[in-house]
RNA sequence: GGCGAGGUACCCAAGCGGCCAAAGGGGUCUGACUGUAGAUCAGCUGGUGUAAUGCCUUCGGGGGUUCGAAUCCCUCCCUCGCCA
């Protein structure tokens, strides 16, 4: 397809990839397409009980675009046949089952989150209840007979915690066979995903070699980091960047991220290639470039992808104005109040601070502020006066303008 | 089915009749320093507030003993292990 050899086709897509199985098998299916100008299928599994989207599956989503550069298809497998179920085995969250229409819900928010990276046209959404719900328990039990539990132990993940003790279910099992299973349901070419999930996708190559299907290639992206820096990017861990989060958000975010992992924001999403960063850093180690100054471009560059250059760059100089100069932001919500203001039950009522306690607490420790000036404590924080357009500052990121009646 | 070990706040984990809103660590948050990074230091970390040895909620669920229970008893639920 396109201008492009298939051995160029290759190069670029195994670029950057954590696991490719086997190289062999993605050439091989490269040839065949080429030959016969019928597209790959990529497969991506989406977790609808989960419908936000972050940096850490744009990862993956900007190699399914490259597939997709190439002429090739991407299926979304949206899970809502587990999803439906419910998953008991969260100790932390109980995760209830969605009903119908939720999972009709999140899949649609899923796709419009997507599109900003796939091309629609190129991307296919499907729903595995589709296939697994008329599923009978005796093919279910055939599917079981295809592994072991000591194949299913491999998994690093019950290997982990299997020797730390923490349950696994039998269900999880299953579930594994179901990814599994719709491989075989959809015929696909190539499983993607996150570093994670290569035991799944290699018993779906199993599988499809069970069932007689040509085996799929599995793909794994490398994890990206959180704003943390430690563990991988989760909407549990609170850690994300959404890729519909503000430009405001995102460039804060950015910002946040720990130097030490700066350079996989570069590289994993595609804003540098391995020669650029490694440019980068050695102006960073030589000390003739700022890391901060590193940053502020990582930043730009990725709340220009995510929404548009002039965001981007507005973004940047109000992120200098208000943290390197410590100035208000040039837009601030307002707030019309009338004195005396009982400062607790406002900071509270606006969602500034989560209870009167904390407020208190927060003012013993100066971190509130009235243009600036630290708001002495007292049991009952009340503002007598103030000038107009005085800006209230809670810690450091938040801020409120306030008005007169 | 039998025996044993467990279930404590966001997470890990101590406590095992009152001084327990519960040690310690991690994380969050705030302040200093800074580059809204990291490191470091200091502080905070259930709510309410006529400010207090007060009240409400919180030590798996329910019930009981007691002036008083995370702590003792009964019962139920759940997890882990060993043996069947």
């Amino acid at each position: 397809m396109k201008t492009l050899s298939v051995r160029e086709q290759f190069e670029i897509l195994s670029q950057g990839v954590l696991d490719l199985v086997t190289p062999d098998d993605l050439l091989a299916k490269l040839e065949k397409s080429n030959q016969t100008g019928k597209p790959l299928l990529i497969k991506y599994g989406a977790d609808p009980s989960r419908p936000d989207i972050h940096l850490g599956h744009a990862v993956c989503f900007l190699k399914m675009r490259q597939f997709q550069d190439l002429g090739h298809e991407v299926v979304f497998v949206i899970g809502d046949f587990t999803a439906r179920i419910g998953d008991p085995s969260g100790r932390s969250a109980v995760r209830s089952p969605l009903t119908k229409e939720e999972v009709e819900v999140n899949a649609r928010t899923y796709k419009e989150q997507v599109d900003k990276i796939l091309n629609p046209a190129q991307t296919r959404v499907v729903y595995n209840a589709d296939w697994l719900e008329p599923l009978t328990l005796r093919e279910v039990v055939r599917l079981g007979a295809q592994f072991t539990v000591a194949q299913m132990l491999e998994r690093d993940d019950f290997q982990k915690r299997f020797a730390g003790k923490v349950p696994i279910y039998l269900h999880e099992f299953i579930y594994a066979l179901m990814v599994a299973y719709d491989s075989v349901a959809l015929n696909c070419d190539v499983e993607m995903g996150g570093g994670d999930q290569l035991f799944n996708f290699l018993v779906g190559r199993d599988l499809m070699r069970c069932f007689g299907q040509e085996p799929q290639v599995c793909l794994t992206m490398p994890i990206l980091e959180g704003t943390d820096g430690q563990a991988k990017m989760s909407k549990s861990m609170d850690n994300y960047i959404g890729v519909t989060d503000s430009p405001e958000q995102i460039f804060g975010r950015v910002m946040s991220v720990p130097d030490e992992v700066m350079g996989h924001y570069w590289t994993y999403l595609n804003l540098a290639t391995p020669a650029e960063w490694a440019r980068l850093k050695e102006g960073i180690d030589r000390e003739v470039l700022h890391p901060r100054t590193v940053k502020l471009d990582l930043a730009q560059r990725i709340v220009t992808w995510l929404h548009s250059a002039e965001e981007g760059k507005r973004r940047r100089e109000e992120f200098e104005k208000v943290f390197t100069r410590k100035e208000a932001p040039s837009e601030i919500c307002e707030r019309v109040v009338s004195l005396p203001l009982d400062l607790a039950s406002f900071l509270v009522s606006e969602g500034l601070v989560e209870s009167k306690s904390e407020v208190r607490r927060l003012l013993k420790q100066a971190g509130i502020r009235l243009d600036e000036q630290p708001i002495p404590y007292s049991e009952h924080p009340t503002l007598n006066q103030f000038q107009d357009g005085a800006v209230l500052r809670v810690g450091k990121k938040k801020f409120l303008r306030l008005r007169k009646a």
